[in-house]
DNA sequence: TGTCAATCTTGACGATGACAAGACTGGAGG
DNA sequence: CCTCCAGTCTTGTCATCGTCAAGATTGACA
């Protein structure tokens, strides 16, 4: 969990906090995680930091750039895995493409809080995507496609253009994503580890024919 | 759309409204299109609907009660979409199984603002999920196990068990109509009618393998 | 016509996001 | 050591929201 830090409250008697900034978006994960985006509140950070109400408006203009801040941390860290993973799989395009959707739906099943903020309404409804925000998850989306390029032109790939082909990948390992994050994988898949067994074998059968496992009937 | 339906304002003087609960749900939905769900608030409904503050929490507890609602609708609905799609299907159980897929994508297309409610974070805060809510997802799902059940059964489908295939076939529709009503999606298809298209191309590459173009491996 | 349950209104309360104005802190420069 | 000041936080306030309680209005039925 290369995110997640400790958080930090005020010692009392002390005026300023340290770095409330820090605090916030850490904390804010936190309650993401333990309750929901709905229980962010600024109000709440505070209390829960033992800050005043309005101490939060001098690091965050409002609530939507305090989830803008988390999201463009998030995209940050989720293009990293991607690369990092890509990196250091195997030569084989069609291997670097499922390491790729398997650092996806890693990182979906360890950072959910962010991923709740990236891509669950978390932003999108006042919604100003500023520039590094934007910049980062079109990083995130050119770093699949390229693969797949490399991919599709280096074996023959599955049917159909490279834009269906990165578009499809992505929406599987989005999917599975999602329906981790949301609850319903869990019902099918009880642990992390067996809903990420499954998410290796059927982004395996969709991009790496030749490393498909044995059909096991 | 046989869902949409006409909205009707109080008629000034009137007490009573007509419909004020089936009035409630059709504003939320249009809302929800036009500004996000967090644009949904009790008290701007009824100021739409020409009606005071409080008359909402007469047919609705609370927020959260209307969006169960919305959702509960929206998955009838759904399952309705899906079932008709089998049914109206080639018997082959994998065109059904394609049918289904692209009834889903098609759903999201469709009626975008129960999708959001649905999957994205409307419900899930507060989270109580009444048992005729969860019944109809359910429903949902096992329209899809039981396609895949079959098709599994009758062909050499692909590779892993058949909560793999269903578990990824639910995946790639979702991704693909979470990406599409989020956005991400549209950068790379422009209108409705490339991205469903595109749909029942993966959609058939996934599933059906005897239709698809090119042998893998 | 009279009654009554359903429906809607008015008024109020606590909580939230946001703003304004003032108080505290710690370091830079005299 | 003292003074000043920008950054940081607090206090106080406001409009809005969800929710509750109590009362007013309506239409249907006896």
């Amino acid at each position: 969990m290369p995110i997640a830090k400790p958080v930090r409250r005020k010692r009392p008697g002390h005026y300023h906090h340290g770095d409330l900034r820090r605090a916030l978006i850490d904390t804010a994960l936190r309650v993401i995680e333990e309750d929901g985006l709905a229980a962010v509140t600024t109000r709440a950070l505070a209390r829960r930091l033992g800050v005043s109400h309005a101490a939060p408006a001098h690091h965050f203009r409002d609530r939507e750039a305090l989830f803008v801040e988390v999201a463009t941390e998030g995209f940050q860290a989720f293009v990293n895995a991607l690369e990092s993973a890509a990196a250091t799989a195997a030569s084989d395009p069609n291997a670097r493409l499922c390491a790729i959707g398997l650092a996806y739906v890693r990182f979906a099943i360890e950072h959910p809080a962010h991923v709740r903020v990236m891509f669950g309404g978390g932003l999108r409804e006042g919604v100003r995507w500023p520039p590094a925000l934007k910049r980062e998850s079109e990083r995130a989306y050119r770093v699949l496609v390229d693969t797949a390029t490399a991919a599709r032109a280096s074996t023959g790939a599955p049917s159909g253009s490279v834009q269906d082909l990165a578009f499809g990948g992505w929406s599987l390992v989005h999917g599975m994503a999602m329906l981790w994050i949301d609850g319903p994988a869990r019902q099918t898949y009880a642990t992390p580890a067996q809903f990420e067994a499954a998410a290796a074998r059927l982004i395996a059968s969709m991009f790496c024919c030749s490393e498909r496992p044995a059909a096991k009937d």
